[in-house]
DNA sequence: GGCGTTGCTATTGTATACAAATATGGACGG
DNA sequence: CCGTCCATATTTGTATACAATAGCAACGCC
């Protein structure tokens, strides 16, 4: 997805790192200058990153032109998964009559090295999200929708899927295996509306998972 | 939704109407300083423009980094009306809970000129048009879901809403104004399902008429 | 003392100069 | 005749300088 060149991806990588670290909190104003400073590029590949990241809503712009954090509160990330739910869900189906003999098999391999990652004493988190990462790439590109991949690539926050694989338990790591399993069955059999199915199911539990784990989510602050 | 300064906003406009007006047809390549003469602005609030008519697919990048005009296949229309259908949808199930009373009086004023429009011996195109998109605003506002309008902003072509309208007939705009009130019956009677129903049939109405009187729609083009 | 006004400062917007990368065209050798 | 490689030109990427605009505070006026 990203075409920018080296200095505006790094500017925008590392912005986003400290939004989502927390180390520019929400509600905090952010000035291309001294962000240029801290990346260590021009104010030009910044300018770049901060629209990216505001059409991402990562950042809000104020009254006039001013930029700030974004506050996500609990309503907008289940906003967020319930749009994630509904467009993967369609993707999803998309992929099914799409989906060719080589992804299919990619799917396969992908989940098998998935389920590999949570079967050791210690599951390991990391190759978990990568594949599982992977593997939702990939029924995307199989539903052959630039918009709906351009929509779902500001939509994924692998942040949050990171955060939500992190409090899953073993059991509930390999239930997403199986799932995406399932998945694979529905695209074997060409199935759109149960291939729609297990995609919402699939992503809804992931919500629930987090939600669950994580009642306090984001606290409101004052507006921008 | 546009937060860009002067020259910047020119710049999009100005390119975006090349785009659709075919004077810049599809797959012909686009250069920052050649479209920077013609708007007469400098590169730099061209690059923005492109960025963002790149990240709403109006034009594509190449291998690396030289950009073309985007080409529109019918299967991009469907699937675009299909995304449209399915999230104003939502909005629309969102906006039956969270409508306010100030905002369906809006609606039933602005419905009311709609179907005004329509009446005289020439149907004004340009009115009901101009009073379609302040209805689906109020609506996709009403849901009250910055991540969802920010999608829908650049999923909701205006031309292409202009040329459907265009083709109906007299009958047929009359029925968008009647889908319309069936809409405000849904949200004043705050039942989410009747709203989600109404405005799916709308929308994917619309995409018929316009399939319909559009049998050849946009060839492709060589891939870029 | 409240409140608008003025001038200063901080921040964003635009233009331009330069650097890096990529395509283009022609000479050369096979 | 075809492909390869190099030189050149075109195009994009980044930095910096400058312009315009918005916030802020001190000041004076009523």
């Amino acid at each position: 997805m990203s075409s920018m060149s080296k200095a505006s991806e790094r500017a925008y990588r590392e912005i986003r790192g400290l939004i989502l670290s927390g180390d520019a909190p929400a509600g905090s104003p952010l000035t291309e200058e001294a962000l240029a400073d801290i990346v260590g590029v021009s104010r030009t590949p910044v300018r770049e990153a901060l629209r990216r990241l505001e059409s991402e809503l990562y950042v809000v712009r104020s009254d006039s032109q001013r930029l700030f954090v974004a506050a996500w509160g609990r309503d907008d990330l289940g906003e967020m998964f319930t749009l994630r739910a509904m467009l993967e869900a369609h993707a999803a189906a998309r992929a099914a009559t799409r989906i060719t003999l080589a992804e299919l098999e990619e799917l396969r391999a992908v989940n098998a090295r998935l389920a590999a990652s949570v079967v050791g004493p210690v599951p390991d988190i990391a190759g978990f999200v990568a594949e599982n990462r992977r593997f939702h790439e990939i029924v995307i590109a199989a539903a052959s929708s630039p918009r709906l991949s351009a929509i779902l690539a500001s939509l994924v926050e692998q942040p949050v899927v990171r955060r939500t694989a992190a409090r899953y338990d073993r059991s509930e790591l390999a239930r997403s295996g199986h799932e995406h399993g399932e998945l694979i069955q529905a695209f074997a059999a060409q199935d759109p509306a149960w291939a729609t199915a297990v995609m919402t199911a699939h992503i809804r539990r992931a919500f629930h998972a987090f939600a669950a784990a994580d009642p306090a989510a984001v606290p409101a602050v004052p507006a921008v």
